[in-house]
DNA sequence: GAGTCCA
DNA sequence: TGGACTCAACGCTTG
DNA sequence: CAAGCG
């Protein structure tokens, strides 16, 4: 929208501004030195652009000063946000909030977050020149001192503007210093101060992309519009009704976020028990997935199906109890059901309620195609406007699901399922219906432990929470401990040892050590539990700065779950157990043939190899026995250099398509062969035998990296890896010459060096030392050479890591050579399509070889085929860093 | 892969 | 017993 | 400080 041409001077200070926006595009204001201000105003605007920030103003001189700043203001001391100084903006910007269009600059929506008067403390405009400057924040949510600290001044005082200024923003100590979870302003007041909307939702508002919920599809009639028999026919489609035993129902895969892509829509995930429903000319059939017929059991949801008018149906749903605020229970089901089959009590029948969420077959059709939202629109019309209590249809909403499933957790739901919204019915688990978990978390005080015979620390926390005066116990938690955790907090309880429980209700159990309670951390779960304890509870981090006193619980536990408990304490009530353990007991589907064989175990080399025919490279196909294999077969080549040399390793437990990650310390269940050992205070592992390979092997451990050094002398690298990482648009002939001039290179000045592919397009330059120059002298050594090769030719080499720089080059990676830091080793597999390996090979071969065909099952060829050993002298080298003056 | 909790 | 949950590195460089 | 890198 094009604005009345400015009459007032433009200050200098907002040409840039003004140059990088087009107002006839955007909505954003003109800059134009603004009226109506006290000259003291700050604003915080959240900035959904490419990247997500907040644009902090401090009003100076008539114009807004601006720091992007990625994570937003803390309440915390602790909190040091990183500022990147921006162009000043006009003083008519702190009111903008609403959408710059995409493609335009900082396209995306923003909105103002907080607002007010600022003021500095001595000279604001000495301050900034120093670069260090404090003031205070008067605003609706960020209040007291703050802090800019310049790191890094930039360069940008020219037309091209160079690296921005940084800056470090952060709280100053006062009262309104908040800490933990509670100085994370912006996660706990997300929204605008000028309309209350958050950031996401003015982003929304541009699209015109409106949440509709399916209760507006307008109502028809079934006989208007419901797909007729004779339609469906002539599509083909017609079938028999089947019977419930033949089919399998859909199921959901557990996923920890929504999908960011696709249409889905959304519906409340229940807690009950899942049930197929066939119709029948008026005969009911009521099936779980177990195959248990539960017709007779729930006479109320038969008797109300059979009224549906339809000749025929099978329908999917969920059998619930449903609990007075209106949540599902799966406890309460379990407890109403009888033991034995027969009819459950008439007053908890009216608690039960089936919600259908899908249709298969109607009236003679399968309608399993069809796209997901047609067959509820179907659903829907065949339940009818009111269905038959206790039948309920089981809505969704369409939307973004991120808000949705926050609405849906902060309304107490325990989930969603997310369903795409144009896939057809697929029996069994897929990614068309996923299942999100609404978490809690919570502080909790440590009340006592449980000590483990597996693992160093503790086996798990028990919690407590203050009630009223006293201390409640809360169960246990025994996961989301790292192994630094592990020991610390282990260490920290022993000190805190106490006869006395501190909870009230202390539980009955073996092996408790109650501490005083002065330790309090935050646990996540899913869902308390009837009698109190948390379910499926993690750790998420000690609390330090609160004392226990505060901890209380954040929703009131109802009381009748308090009174419940009791009872159960009194009569012992096992109601329903057994046919719970029945239920859970058969298996939902058929398990997929890989890992439904136990047989799969082996022994290699003397090691047990469990999962041997778990396909480790999905593209080659070789299997974990392939892998181990291997190993027994490079064993006597491999061993010289990974011999006492402290290694990491890529572990990949699904395979190498999946996500792998390194290990570089010893962990319970690693056998025995595999060493640990400290060097310098850091925990190592290494191996000296073919068995500790294999065991490594059996941890689905594939690449093997290893230190420039060995245990006999930790300190004195025993050879120099110069690492070649090549941009990906260079072939590998690139990557052979620049190997052959760093071995020219190292000719010149007396070393010899070795060669090796390392699976990919990168090849490393090793030279073997005597151990006896420290690690600074031989880093240094390397970086020299590389800095040398990329001031030379700085076309085709780069010393610097950065993939930026990298474009057409190849970086000569010298960083391999410092303490702790670790190369491939040579023979050591890749974790890359292919399961190609590092193979070393003669200089005069390098021009001739395809890193690519030496994989873990050409190995044995290969091997057969060589002369010699590439490397047979590399180990008898003796040979020194030459003096460098 | 293994340790942990809970139903 | 089985599902769910979690962990399994780290130091250096660069922006 | 935080992200990128291997
Ligand atoms: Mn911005
Ligand atoms: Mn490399």
């Amino acid at each position: 929208m094009a604005t009345a041409a400015p009459r007032r001077r433009t200050p200098a200070a907002l040409k840039r501004y003004n140059e990088k926006r087009r107002f006839d595009v955007t909505s954003e204001p003109r800059g134009e030195a603004a009226a109506r201000s006290q000259g003291d105003a700050f604003v915080v605007q959240q900035h959904d652009a490419t990247r997500m920030h907040y644009d902090f103003r401090l009003e100076l001189d008539g114009v807004l000063l601006s720091w992007a700043v990625p994570k937003g203001p803390s309440l915390s001391p602790d909190d040091k946000r990183l500022a990147v100084q921006t162009e000043d903006h006009p003083i008519a910007y702190r009111n903008f909030e609403g959408n710059i269009p995409h493609g335009e600059y900082g396209g995306g929506p923003v909105i103002v977050w907080d607002r007010g008067r600022w003021k500095p403390e001595g000279d604001a405009r000495a301050a900034l020149k120093k670069g260090h400057l404090t003031f205070s924040l008067d605003g609706e949510k960020l209040k007291g001192r703050y802090s800019l600290v310049r790191t890094r001044t930039g360069s940008g005082a020219g037309p091209k503007q160079g690296p921005k200024s940084q800056w470090l923003l952060f709280k100053r100590s006062d009262e309104y210093v908040r800490s933990g979870p509670a100085a994370e302003i912006t996660q706990r007041e997300p929204n605008s101060v000028i309309s209350g909307r958050t950031v996401k939702q003015v982003g929304e508002a541009l699209s015109g992309k409106r949440r509709t919920t399916a209760a507006s599809v307008p109502t028809r009639t079934a006989k208007a519009k419901a797909p007729t028999k004779a339609a469906a026919k002539q599509a083909g489609k017609a079938s028999k009704l089947p019977s419930l035993s033949s089919i399998e129902p859909q199921l959901a895969t557990l996923v920890d976020r929504p999908p960011s892509t696709g249409r889905w829509v959304y519906e409340i995930k229940y807690d009950g028990y899942r049930m197929l429903a066939r119709l029948d000319r008026g005969k009911v059939q009521l099936r779980s997935r177990n195959q248990l017929d539960w017709t007779r059991t729930f006479p109320g949801i038969a008797a109300a199906l059979s009224k549906l008018d339809v000749a025929s149906a099978i329908l999917d749903g969920e059998v619930c109890y449903v609990t007075a605020d209106g949540r599902s229970s799966f406890q309460d089901l379990q407890r109403v059901l009888p033991r034995g089959g027969g009819e459950i009590r008439a007053d908890q029948q009216k608690q039960l309620v089936f919600y259908v969420f899908d249709v298969l077959h109607h009236d003679g059709v399968d309608v399993r195609d069809e796209p997901l939202v047609d067959r509820k629109l179907r659903l829907k019309i065949l339940l009818g406007k009111k269905p038959p209590w206790p039948l309920v249809y089981s809505d969704h909403i369409e939307g973004d699901g991120d808000t949705v499933l926050t609405q849906a957790c902060a309304s107490g739901l325990e989930g969603l399922i997310a369903k795409r919204r144009d896939a057809a019915y697929h029996s069994g688990r897929s990614a068309d219906w996923l299942k999100l978990k609404c978490h809690r978390r919570q502080e909790f005080v440590i009340v006592g432990y449980t000590a483990s015979q597996a693992r160093t620390g503790f086996r798990s926390l028990l919690l407590g929470v203050r009630e009223a005066k006293a201390l409640r116990y809360c169960g246990k938690v025994g996961t989301g401990f790292d192994q630094a955790l592990l020991e610390d907090i282990g260490a920290r309880l022993q000190k805190l040892v106490t006869d006395e429980p501190a909870v009230s209700d202390p539980p009955r159990m073996r092996g408790v050590i109650w501490v005083k309670p002065q330790l309090v951390c935050e646990v996540e779960y899913t869902e308390v539990t009837r009698d109190g304890a948390l379910r499926h509870p993690s750790f998420q981090g000690l609390r330090e700065d609160k004392p226990a006193r505060q901890v209380k619980r954040e929703k009131a536990v109802p009381v009748a779950a308090i009174e419940k408990e009791e009872d159960m304490h009194a009569t012992a009530s096992e109601a329903g157990k057994p046919r719970r353990t029945k239920v859970e007991a058969s298996p939902d589907r058929p398990r997929k043939q890989s890992s439904a064989r136990s047989g799969d175990v082996v022994e290699i080399g003397g090691v047990r190899i469990s999962h041997a025919d778990r396909v480790m490279d999905e593209a080659s196909g070789v299997t974990k026995r392939e892998l181990a294999e291997y190993h027994e077969l490079v064993g006597p080549l491999l061993l010289p250099y990974a011999r006492k040399r402290p290694i990491a390793l890529v572990r990949c437990p699904q395979g190498d398509a999946q996500q792998c990650f390194f290990q570089k310390h010893k962990l319970p269940g690693l056998g025995d062969e595999v060493k640990k050992a400290r060097i310098a205070g850091n925990e190592v592992i290494y191996v000296e035998s073919q068995r500790g390979i294999l065991e490594l092997v059996q941890f689905n451990a594939i690449e093997i990296h290893g230190w420039g050094a060995t245990m006999d002398a930790p300190d004195k690298p025993d050879w120099i890896v110069i690492d070649l990482d090549p941009d990906t648009a260079l072939e590998f002939s690139d990557v052979v010459e620049a190997a052959l001039e760093v071995r020219d290179n190292l000719d010149r000045i007396g070393l010899a060096s070795f060669v090796k592919t390392t699976g990919g397009k990168g090849l490393h330059v090793v030279v073997p030392l005597e151990p006896h120059a420290g690690w600074d002298s031989v880093k240094g050594f390397a970086q020299a050479i590389a800095s040398a090769m990329a001031e030379q030719q700085p076309d085709r080499y780069v010393a610097n890591m950065s993939k930026a720089k990298r474009k057409g080059r190849i970086f000569i990676d010298y960083l391999r050579n410092g303490q702790g830091a670790t190369a491939v080793l040579p023979y050591s597999p890749r974790a890359r399509p292919g399961a190609t390996i590092a193979m070393p090979v003669e200089w005069k071969d390098i021009r001739r070889i395809d890193p690519k065909e030496f994989t873990v099952r050409s190995a044995e060829r290969w091997l057969k085929k060589r002369k010699r050993d590439p490397w047979a002298e590399l180990l008898t080298t003796r040979q020194r860093l030459p003096d460098l003056d």
